[in-house]
Order: structure tokens, then sequence, then C-alpha cells
DNA sequence: TTGTAAGCGTTATCAG
DNA sequence: CTGATAACGCTTACAA
């Protein structure tokens, strides 16, 4: 099976190329026998449109990037599921790269981005990304959302969520079920999304005339092993702790493992809230309430910009912050 | 930034256009003089490879295709990975589709794949899709890797984990923990799969002398609540059960429901074994004994048997299976 | 060692 | 409504 060009079936169809070329893109005016005609060469033919040639044509992919740091976090992946859907939607194909917070790998990706005259991107930065990568993206006019983790310049759109409200309305949950002895514990001490969670916690217990105890508020890796790691230290060095804000649900899940082990009962001894609704919150015993961050819409709300980018959509950047939500199941007791 | 091409970086050099590809690719002898120069046009004009061109040119690209149905469930996002990381070994570009299991979806995946003269895929093909889907990529000859849901078609290469094995371990650790009453649980009826377990599980009861019990064998979708239902069924109607193996840990966290409501109590009145190790298993209570699949690994594995093809590698189709590991915890109790 | 030039398969412009 | 034809930017014989 030689491959097949347009030019094959114009000949087969006794039309020209270009007659060929408007069926398959619904252009221009085509007589309905003329198409039928054209169709059904491709069909005896088994003709495959050479996208390849289409891009280089036209100066510009349909193709677009998605870096992420770490594909295996639930929240990416769910992430991940809905901007491929609404990728697809459009007929645009995505390609996926995985930096591991790794600058190099994220600028290998985005090279090969530009290579392949990808028609847009979506970024989720790795944290040590410096300055100048944005700059250089940014000379290079081609769309690009960054999602999750914000950047320090406005030229970028960005969709993400709200961390402080997030971990506000975590704290006040807490502070209404009665504790007073909140800890918080991950997230990576340079983030700037760990700061606006660490923010709405802080100010939340001020708010309500609650000290702030530096000693209670500690960092961890994004893994369930670190946060059991963390969680085990804490609690042994501060008993009186009652409640725990976790920077992240897989950190929660290493504080729930790290509370049984000492005989402490989650949702009775002492709560716990996490953040981003992965779903295994749901799923463990009991339930981990948690922050909910619509991660499937985040990944959709971006893919929707940045497709509407590619379409033209000059208006200035924008930033798009989804509301979070806090989702109540039992790690936190249930109130009367 | 009106982009540079090949000829703007020779005519700043002084060079061909000939030379200048030469040069990218480490093609043909160069002097290294000439070589210099090339380069330095290059930094200069701030060229951007054309792969498009390229692509077009070789009629062959360096993109793969990658068809997962659930990117979020993490023995997947494990998978891919382990996936992107060979692939970016190789400079290849990964694109990502998620069929959800839609049969036109992946249909579609793989026709756009064809479209752009994807240089090889990896495919986990929806549960419903047709043997013509398979034939016909067949005949395209495009290197195709099939992971973990095996086809009854032996001329594509596999990769996966070795179910009958794996259930087989776990059949044997429970009758050496002394069991004697043994049901299986899960598994979609069509799933083959699930056949190759459920033959683990039969034969290593016949070799020991154990008799099968259809009555004691149910399917259930995979899902917690299934699980659940199939269990609560199942034990009531045949209380002489004293150990369970699941075919899916998810399945398995249902079933422990279930036994709770029925107020036996996991490793000690009832023991119970998963499949897959996903992160839940180590966080109930008790840990859930499971067998676990190197998912990365299984990526890494695909990545590199799909590459071997793409350079020529033309041996006979191959079956690589990664040997499963059983991972004890305390939902069978504990020996001695 | 390097240059010339003919494609790769599509799209778009301009005639008819 | 349809046809002829010149790009798009790179690779690779074949020449020099």
């Amino acid at each position: 099976m030689t491959s097949m060009t347009l030019a094959d079936v114009a000949a087969h169809a006794g039309v020209s190329t270009a007659t060929v070329s408007m069926v398959l893109r619904n252009r221009g005016r085509i007589s309905t026998a003329t198409r039928q005609r054209v169709l059904a060469a491709i069909d005896t033919l088994g003709y495959v449109y050479n996208q390849t040639a289409a891009n280089l044509r036209n100066r510009r992919s349909n193709q677009i990037g998605l870096l992420l740091h770490d594909i295996t976090n639930p929240f990416y992946a769910e992430m991940t599921a809905g901007l491929s859907q609404e990728m697809e939607r459009h007929d645009l194909m995505l390609f996926l790269a995985n930096s591991e917070e790794s600058v190099p790998r994220q600028q290998k990706f985005v090279e090969s981005l530009l290579q392949h005259s990808a028609g847009g991107m979506v970024l989720c930065a790795a944290r040590q990304t410096p300055p100048l990568f944005f700059e250089v993206l940014k000379r290079r006019n081609i769309p690009a959302i960054m999602v999750v983790r914000p950047v320090n310049d406005a030229c970028f759109d960005f969709v993400g969520t709200d961390n402080f409200l997030g971990t506000q309305l975590a704290t006040r949950h807490l502070i209404a079920m009665g504790h007073r002895h909140i800890a918080f514990i991950g997230g990576a001490a340079a983030s700037a999304t760990r700061a606006q969670r660490l923010g709405g916690y802080t100010s939340t217990l001020l708010e309500n005339g609650l000290a702030i105890h530096p000693d209670w508020i500690v960092c961890c890796d994004a893994g369930q092993g670190a946060g059991r790691e963390a969680a085990a230290q804490l609690f042994r060095a501060h008993p009186a702790i009652t409640a725990a804000l976790c920077y992240q649900d897989v950190v929660a899940l290493g504080v729930m493992q790290a509370l049984r082990a000492l005989n402490l009962h989650v949702g009775r001894d002492v709560a716990l809230i996490g953040f981003d609704d992965i779903i295994e919150a749901s799923l463990v015993e009991p339930g981990l309430t948690t922050v909910s961050v619509a991660a499937r819409e985040i990944g959709r709300t971006a893919g929707g910009l940045l497709f509407s980018r590619m379409q033209g959509n000059d208006e200035p950047p924008k930033r798009i912050i989804l509301p979070p939500t806090l989702v109540i199941r039992g790690s936190c007791g249930f109130s009367g």
C-alpha cells in the first residue's frame, strides 16, 4: 500500500488537486456532483490526508503541548483528562511532556514545540524556571497558557484556583468544628502557591483570635511518604495539635497513615483537611474532607482559552481563577 | 521576528543549504571551520529548525502516540510517566489521547496519528474495539505496541504483566495461610485479562487439591460500590468462604466495606487480596495485601521496544511479560 | 568537502 | 465552480 496523495485522488476523480483540497476542508463552493466523485475516489483509493504537508504549507500546526511536572499526581492527571477532552473537540493533537521539575527537560520540550510549529501550549512550569525562559517564550509570541502555578509576569494567561480562599474555607471549617490547635503540613518552602495557601490559613487564624505557631507549620515533599514522616514528627513533638490542614491530598493521605500508627483516630481524635480533591480522597476511610479545585475544569478552561487565542483572540491576558469549594467528608468528624 | 530558514542560515554563513542541513544533523563530513561558521550563523539569526518540513521530506515523523482509556487511573498515569521518559531519551514527541473506552475516539486518534505520519504508537485499546480496527492497523504497517490489555492477534508486540502468575502467587499465599475456601471477586465476564487471573486462581486451587466452586466466582464492575454489593451477596450466601481474591484493588476496597458491615474482621475472620497495588491499598486498615505490577516499567519497556521497531527491528512480534510481585500487608493476617 | 536542484504533499492565488 | 501552479522549508542524490 504505497501511500496515496491528493494528486492521486484528483486524477482518479478527474479533477484538480485544488478541488480535492477544497472538498477535504469544506472550503469554497464545490458542486455536489464533484464532491461526490472526490469522496468516492478518496474512499476507493484509501487515501490518507497528510497533515504534515498541510502544516508545512500553513506554517502552523494543529498540535499543542502540555507541560507538567508530574503526571503521576492525580490532580494533574485529572487536569490532563480535561484538557485532552477539550483539545479533541477542536481536532487538536496534544503533546505531553513530564518535566519532573527539570528545567532542561522543560526547555527542550518547548523548543521541540517551536520546531513543530505548535499552535500553542499549556504550561505548569518547573519550580526553578528562570525568568529568561518566559522572556524568550513571550518573544516567540505563540499562545501559552499557564496553569496552576502562577508566573510573575502579567503577559501570560493563567488558569488556576484561589489558593487563599481555599485554605480560608478549610480553616474556618476547622474552627467552626471547635478546633483551636491547627497545624499546616506540606508544600515546598519556595512555592508561591504554598505562600497563598499558608496566607489563607494564617489570616483566618488571626481573624479568629488564634495564635500562629511557627512550629506547627512544616514543609514536605508532595508525596505520601513525605507526609507520613512530617506528621509523625509533628504530632509526637506537639501533642496539643487537634487538627491539620494539608497542602495537598497526597500529603494528607500520608498524614493519615502516621496518625494511625500513633493510634490516633482521624475524624475523632484529629481532624484533617486536604487540598485538591483527588479521587483517593473519597476512597479512604474515613473520607478526606478537602478543598476541591476542579482539576478537570482547569484543564478544560485552559484548553478553551488556548483555542480562542489560537483563533486570534487578542484581548489582554486573563487570569481565570476558579473558585474552590470545601468537600466535607468524614475526616473532620461530623458536627451535631 | 519573521522566521528564519535553512536558506537564510546558509546565506549568512556563505555556504549551501545542504551544508547547513548536514551540520544540523551531524551527517556527512563537514570541516570544523565551516561547522563553526554555520553554528555561529544559526546563533546570531536565532534560527529555529522546522521539524515539520523535515518530517514531510522524510515521509515520517518523530512523533508517537499513546492511547489510554483512562489517564486518571494511577496505574496508567504511572505508565505514562515511564513512557514519556523513554520517549524523551530518543527525542520523540509523545501524543496523548484518552479514549475513555470510546471506540470512535480511539479510531479518530489513530487516524490522526496516521495523518501525522507518526513513527509508531503504544495502545491500550478500548474494551469494545472491533477486530477490524486491528486488521486495518496491521495493514498500515506502522509500529504499534499493545500494553496491559492483550489483543487476540499475535501480530502485535505486547507489554504487560503476568496476570496468571499474579493470581497464582496470591492464591498460593492464601493456601499457605491455611485457607481452603477461597472466592474470586470482580472483573468483567468478557475480559481476557480476567480470564488469565481467573486461570491462575483455579489452577492453583486444583494443584493443591482444592475444589472449584463456580458459585464462589463472581463478576463485578471496577468500582468500590460494585465490589461491596458483590461481596455482600456472596458472603451472605456462602458463609463457608474464609478468603477472597479480588480482581482489582478497588473491588477489594469495596469488599472490605461489605465485610465490615457483616461484622467480619478482615485479616482475622476473612483474608483478602487485591490486584494492582494502588495507593489506597497501603492506606486502608488493615493494609491490603495485593499483587503489584510495575506500571512505570511497563511504560519504559514499551517505549524501548517501540523505538527499536522504529529503527527497523523486524524480529517477530514479542510478548514481554513483566513479573508481578505479591505485596504482603495485614489483610490476610500474619503467619506465625 | 561542499554546491545544485529536484522533490515531499498540501494550500492559496489567480485565471478561466 | 474549477484548474494550473507557485510556494512552504528541508533532505538527498548527484555533481563539482
